[in-house]
DNA sequence: ATAATCCTTAAACCGCGCTTTAAGGCAACC
DNA sequence: GGTTGCCTTAAAGCGCGGTTTAAGGATTAT
């Protein structure tokens, strides 16, 4: 066994372009990707499955440069695995940063998007100078100009 | 009342930088700031509110093409409120996705650090391929190698 | 044999979102 | 009246993460 995919079956099935991939083996985040008698790259389920989780790290706001480092770490054996961790855990801070980013960014879309049904509605008018069409944050909280 | 303030004041109150501000301005996301006799800017609290919001998209994804839609829009007046509504609908689909592939990454790092653990506890180890290190996905899953 | 389809490389290019630079104006303090 | 510190503009530069281009080699199908 031990399957081995070209650089198109790698990108097919990894949904990402074989240009990306070969760009992530030149910055090296990608190591010991083996070839055929023509030059020809050879991936192994071992490698998709890094790349894919290389993907879903860089979705996620992980620089390139530390996917970089941890693989410089790992090529470096095992006696690395508490930077290792170091560097997941403080990418752990990060991607809860991120969450509360969203959630702060769902709550502004949702108080925005019930100000535009109220004015729709006739409930609430969109005030004065221009902006406040767009930036009428308070949403039926003070309403002093009666 | 109705305070006016500096760029500088307003990059302060805001966290981002003047050029940054000036450069929105320059793109149209920030119409309206209206000019002291000197051609200063001046800022008032509509405008941070508003440069506030779109910090908030923008660290969330949202591209400033998009908040310059938005703009145009509302300059436009109550009648492209349901295409603002779509816009932001969308973007809201935007977030959810985002917020699974933070779940996603979080579980994937979480993973990691307790293959790591399990190595240094012994309890696993690093396999043979050195990508495995970092590739290790199973995790006390298969272990047809006994 | 010729065309299509895959692969290779190096290098140039691109879009985005700023940041930095350069050149200058106004105002206030010492 | 010079220095400091804020402001202005236009334009250039930059870091990132790829994408695109150009030039070429090998295999397969017609």
């Amino acid at each position: 066994m031990n399957m081995a995919f070209t650089i198109k079956e790698a990108s097919e099935r990894l949904g990402c372009s074989a240009p990306t991939i070969r760009y992530y083996e030149k910055e090296g985040l990608l190591p010991y990707i083996k070839r055929d008698k023509h030059g020809n790259r050879l991936f192994e389920q071992d490698h998709l499955d890094w790349i894919r989780l290389m993907k879903c790290f860089r979705a996620t706001g992980m620089k390139m440069s530390l996917l970089k480092q941890m693989v410089n770490l790992a090529l470096d054996g095992d006696s690395t695995i508490p930077q290792r961790k170091s560097i997941l855990n403080q990418y752990k801070e990060d991607l809860f940063r991120r969450q509360s980013e969203l959630a702060e960014a769902l709550d502004a879309v949702n108080n925005k998007l019930s100000i535009y049904e109220d004015i729709e509605m006739g409930r609430a008018s969109s005030e004065s100078q221009l902006l406040n069409k767009m930036e009428n944050q308070q949403h039926s909280a003070s309403d002093r100009e009666g």
